[in-house]
DNA sequence: AGTCAATTCGAACGAACGTTCGAATGAGTC
DNA sequence: GACTCATTCGAACGTTCGTTCGAATTGACT
C-alpha cells in the first residue's frame, strides 16, 4: 500500500535506452488529448473534467499520472518545443550556406507548426502562464531557440555585408511564422514549403539592402 | 426602488454629441483598470474579484456598469480595435502614393499598438475569448481592418507589378505587427517611428521582386 | 431640509474549480 | 486461489468563481 504514484513519477535517469512502458504510453495519449483540449478553451479555460472527459478516464485517475494541471501544462510546452529544436539541429548539420540554413530553420518551424497546430498553439499562446519553476526551465528551451536563430542571422548578415537590426529582424520572423495559428486554415492556405518559401523570400528580401549598394531602405521607388 | 441600472445601460443613440456624463466617465475609468488586469492574468485567468480590487470598487458595483464580465471584454476590445481603424483613416486621408500608404498603415498600427499595450494585448490575445454575439460582432470590425490591408497591398502590387500572395504576406505583416507584445521592452527596444521604418523596410522589400527583372525568389546567392 | 434617482456596497447564492483519499479493479507471479 | 503491485475510480474536500439582491449611501435639485 502507501502512495503507488510517489514511485511512478520518478523520472526516467536515462533517457537513451528507455524501454516504452504501458506508462509512458498512457501519459502520452494523456498529453495529447489534454493538448486538443487546451488549444481549445486555453489553459485556464479548460477544467480537469474537460480533460478527463477528453481522455476517457476520471478525475482522480489523471492525477496518477502528474501531480497538478500547471505540470500537465509542463510537460506539454517542454515536449513540443523539445522536439522541435531536435529536428531543427539534425536538419542543420552538415549545411553551410547561410541562405539556405535559415530557410531549413523556417521550414522546420512551419513544418512542425502545421503538423501539430495544437500543440504549437498551446506553445505560443500559453507562453507566460506557467510560474517560476516550471516558466523558467522552458524559457531556457526557448532562450536557445531565440539564440540559434539570432546566429543563423548573424551569419547571413556577416556573409552580405548587412546592417539590420538583428533582434528586430528576429523577432519580426517568429512573428510572421507564429501567427500563423491564428489564420491557417488547411483546406484554403497552401502547406508548410509553399509558407516557408514565401516567408523565407520576403524575410531574407527584407533583410538584405537594395541591389544596387543603396544603403538606407528603398525610399520613394521611381515609377521608370 | 426599481432596477435603475436599466435605464443607465441603455446606449446612446447618436454617438456624435455626446455629452461626457458622469457614468461614462466612471465606466471608462473601470475599463482601463480592468485592461491593465486582463493584460497580466488573462481573460480566464482574472477573476471579478481582481478587478474590483485593481478599480477600488466594490464586486457588486461593477455590475451597475456593465452585465457580465464577457460584455466587459468586448467594451474593451471594441473601443480598442474602433480607435484603431478611426486614426488609421484619418491618417490615410489625402495620401495617394501606393507605398506611403502601405507605410502609415504600420506606424499607425505600431504607435497605437505600444502607447496602448495592455490594451493591444488583450485585444489580440484574448482574440477567440469572446462567445457568439460578442465575437461575430468584433469579427466584423477585424475583417473591415483586414480588408483595408488588403487592399494597400493590392494596389502596391499593382503599381509594381507583383504577383506575391496578398493573403500571405498581409498575414505576415500582421504576425510582425501583433507578436510586440510578446518581446517590446520599451526600456531596450526602439519606438514605434523606428520599428514601424524597420518593419517597413522588410515587409516592402520582401514583398518587391528582385531588382534585375530576376523573377523568382532570390537564389543561391553568389559571393561575388 | 426634503426628495428622488443615481450609485455603491455587504452578504450571500449555487455552481464549478483543482486536488485528495481510501477503496475498488486489473494484470502478472507464485 | 492467494499475494502483490500498478492502475483507476467514486466521493468528497475546501476554495474560488460569476452573479444577484436589498439595503445603504451619495449627488443634484427644489
Amino acid at each position: 500500500m502507501g502512495s503507488p504514484s510517489i514511485a511512478a513519477r520518478i523520472p526516467r535517469r536515462h533517457p537513451a535506452p528507455e524501454p516504452i512502458t504501458r506508462y509512458d504510453r498512457r501519459l502520452s495519449e494523456i498529453l495529447s488529448h489534454a493538448t486538443e483540449v487546451f488549444c481549445k478553451k486555453g489553459y485556464e479555460g479548460a477544467s480537469m473534467r474537460d480533460l478527463s472527459r477528453a481522455s476517457g478516464m476520471s478525475l482522480a485517475g489523471l492525477y496518477y499520472y502528474f501531480e497538478s494541471k500547471e505540470r500537465l501544462l509542463f510537460l506539454i510546452q517542454k515536449h513540443t518545443f523539445t522536439t522541435v529544436v531536435l529536428r531543427l539541429k539534425a536538419r542543420l548539420a552538415g549545411v553551410d550556406d547561410a541562405e539556405e540554413r535559415i530557410r531549413i530553420f523556417i521550414l522546420n518551424h512551419l513544418e512542425y507548426f502545421l503538423h501539430n497546430q495544437p500543440a504549437m498553439k498551446v506553445l505560443t499562446h500559453e507562453d507566460d502562464a506557467l510560474k517560476n519553476g516550471f516558466a523558467s526551465e522552458l524559457a531556457a528551451i526557448k532562450r536557445e531557440y531565440y539564440r540559434l536563430c539570432v546566429g543563423l542571422v548573424d551569419e547571413f548578415k556577416k556573409v552580405h555585408g548587412l546592417q539590420v537590426s538583428t533582434r528586430t529582424a528576429v523577432m519580426s520572423l517568429f512573428g510572421m511564422m507564429n501567427w500563423i495559428y491564428t489564420w491557417h486554415n488547411p483546406r484554403v492556405d497552401s502547406g508548410a514549403e509553399q509558407l516557408s518559401r514565401e516567408m523565407g523570400d520576403v524575410f531574407l528580401r527584407g533583410i538584405t539592402a537594395g541591389a544596387r549598394g543603396r544603403k538606407g531602405p528603398l525610399r520613394k521607388v521611381s515609377e521608370s
